[in-house]
DNA sequence: CGACAGAGCATTAATGCTCTGTCGGTGCCTTAAT
């Protein structure tokens, strides 16, 4: 197919298949890369049509669509979206099916009856469910919610790391990664785990210009709790709150119930009719404010949420954005406050102070080492007693750490002229150690979010890679006047985006200007904040390259 | 890291203080018991 052919093509698909009558820059482009061979990173926010951008290009490819989906919700949803469409069926692939189902859904996809395959990262990591896929020659891989590759790969659901070793089992067919919100380390670490090659990165709409940008500050807790309840109680229209404890989304539901609105808690504890319950009440308006952890949000795309409250700050402005950026889908006016109190970064602090447990990766890698081949994944589990999910996690940290090789079946063995025991495991907890300053540099870009006395959405659009070289009027910095006068970004020898070198933290990139201070993201250490004084008279920073 | 509950102790005996221990988020999956 020429280029114009596959514009014609992918037009005609659009419309006839799926009754879109035109797509959009960022969804033409990605879609026209996947036809050519390319693999793609997409950052573009929910209900820009991501989901368009493997649809359209599956249909043309001749082989089922493998998606990459976090949960086993939105893949129903998912399922569901593509049964009303002429678009060769879709099936799932997940644990609440009975083992027939299953299998019947991996021979629909290997026949042809199914275009579109959904699954976890979890099913990806079972071998024979690999084999089938496999065998079925798909043609395009994509990634739903990519960043979750990077915020849970790490410890959370290791199997997510596992994934580029899948894409390759798979024949590594296009692969479309997929996420709302991404800062460029995030980027970075999606193309670098899903192993992509020669990515292209298509970065589309960051800036919200409707979103109101506040951060209320209190130095005592039941002030803020006040505070909140008659800020949300106070509000029209839909609203979310952001708690960061489970107890407190039952303890705010409550007090704004008691407040007169229809208000409904909603946490991963809740049993699952419980939390579809409230998802309905969501979307059918029955409910004024839903009060949640970070369990809530995947999925939804709700035009008319008004307000985003915070009563405690998320572990990274990414996360922050992400949940904010579920205000005001529909272009009109909408809020996101964080009411915020520097404690209340400690229990963030603790969530990201997990170690890895170094016993673990010594008994791994030793018995690897002494078995000297090839060892199934479950005998290992067996032999260690250990739950798969710690088990993962080594294994993730020392395939890092060049001890280990997982092969393609779900099997790890030593790599030959990899690291003794001894030194695998100690660069593994190096790795580890480089991972936890990484993420605890990303509460402190939260810390100073908060903190921040200049344009708010200027801290984080650059945060997120995109100049934004003005005050933006839209956030209560600007709005009081007194916000820091900023300085041009083009000024100085350290300009923005700048490559860096520092003697011990290494290289990095400039991701901020202040008139005294600079921001640098650091490959090593993460975000740190220079005084510009001592960067200058010190010599602490030298340009790169 | 910080909130909170309960123990232990002091003292114009029914509260109030300090100390100590525990707990806190996100979801796949599997497997055993009802």
């Amino acid at each position: 197919m020429d280029e114009r052919t596959r514009r014609r093509r992918l037009r005609e698909v659009a419309e006839e298949t799926f009754g879109w009558d035109r797509l959009r820059p960022g969804q033409r482009e990605a879609m026209q890369e996947l036809l050519d061979g390319h693999d793609v990173l997409l950052v573009s926010p929910t209900g820009s049509g991501k989901s368009a951008v493997y649809q359209v290009p599956g249909q043309l490819l001749p082989g089922p669509t493998v998606v990459v989906s976090p949960l086993i919700a939105l893949q129903r949803d998912q399922v569901a979206g593509l049964r009303d469409v002429a678009a060769g069926g879709a099936v799932a692939v997940n644990s609440t099916q009975p083992e027939a189902e299953r299998a019947e859904s991996l021979d629909r996809a290997a026949s042809g009856d199914a275009e579109y395959v959904f699954l976890s990262p979890e099913q990806l990591a079972k071998p024979e469910v690999l084999d089938r896929l496999a065998a079925a020659r798909p043609s395009l891989i994509a990634v739903d919610e990519a960043h979750c590759v990077s915020s849970w790969g790490y410890d959370f659901r290791p199997d997510y790391l596992g994934l580029g070793r899948a894409i390759e089992r798979l024949g590594h067919p296009p692969v479309a990664a997929l996420t709302a919100t991404a800062a460029p380390p995030v980027r970075d670490d999606i193309v670098r785990a899903l192993g992509l090659r020669d990515a292209r990165q298509i970065v589309r709409g960051f800036d919200r210009p409707n979103l109101w940008l506040e951060v209320r500050r209190f130095l005592d807790d039941e002030d803020k709790r006040q505070a909140i309840i008659a800020d949300a109680a106070g509000r029209k229209g839909l609203g979310l709150i952001y708690v960061a404890t489970r107890r407190d989304a039952a303890w705010y539901a409550e007090r704004l119930r008691e407040a007169g609105r229809r208000a409904e808690p909603y946490h991963g504890a809740m049993r699952a009719a419980e939390r579809r319950r409230v998802h309905g009440l969501f979307r059918d308006d029955e409910v004024d404010v839903v009060v949640a952890t970070s369990a809530f949000g995947m999925g939804i795309d709700k035009p008319d949420v008004r307000y985003v409250l915070h009563a405690a700050p998320p572990e990274s402005p990414d996360a922050y954005y992400q949940e904010i950026g579920r205000a005001g889908r529909d272009g009109d006016p909408a809020a996101a406050v964080l009411f915020y109190r520097p404690e209340d970064l400690g229990l963030r602090r603790f969530f990201t102070g997990g170690r890895a447990d170094e016993e673990i990766l010594g008994r791994v890698a030793v018995l690897v080492h002494a078995h000297g081949g090839t060892v199934e994944r479950g005998e290992l589990q067996k032999t260690l007693d250990i739950s798969a999910a710690r088990l993962t996690k080594a294994v993730n940290l020392l395939a890092q750490a060049g001890a280990l090789d997982v092969t393609g079946k779900g099997a790890v063995r030593y790599a030959s002229g990899g690291p003794d025991p001894e030194r695998a495991v100690a660069a593994a907890v190096e790795l580890d150690e480089g991972r936890r300053r990484i993420d605890r540099s990303r509460l402190e870009m939260m810390r100073a979010y908060a903190e921040h006395t200049g344009c708010r959405r200027r801290f984080l659009l650059e945060y997120f890679g995109e100049p934004y070289e003005q005050a933006c009027g839209n956030c209560d910095v600007d709005l009081a006047g007194d916000g820091a006068e900023e300085e041009d970004p083009g000024e100085g020898p350290f300009r923005l985006h700048a490559g860096v070198v520092h003697a011990e933290w290494g290289e990095g990139v400039v991701m901020r200007r202040e008139p005294d201070r600079i921001t640098v993201l650091f490959d090593e250490v993460g975000y740190k904040t220079l005084s510009l004084e001592a960067v200058e008279h010190e010599g602490l920073l030298t340009l790169r390259g």
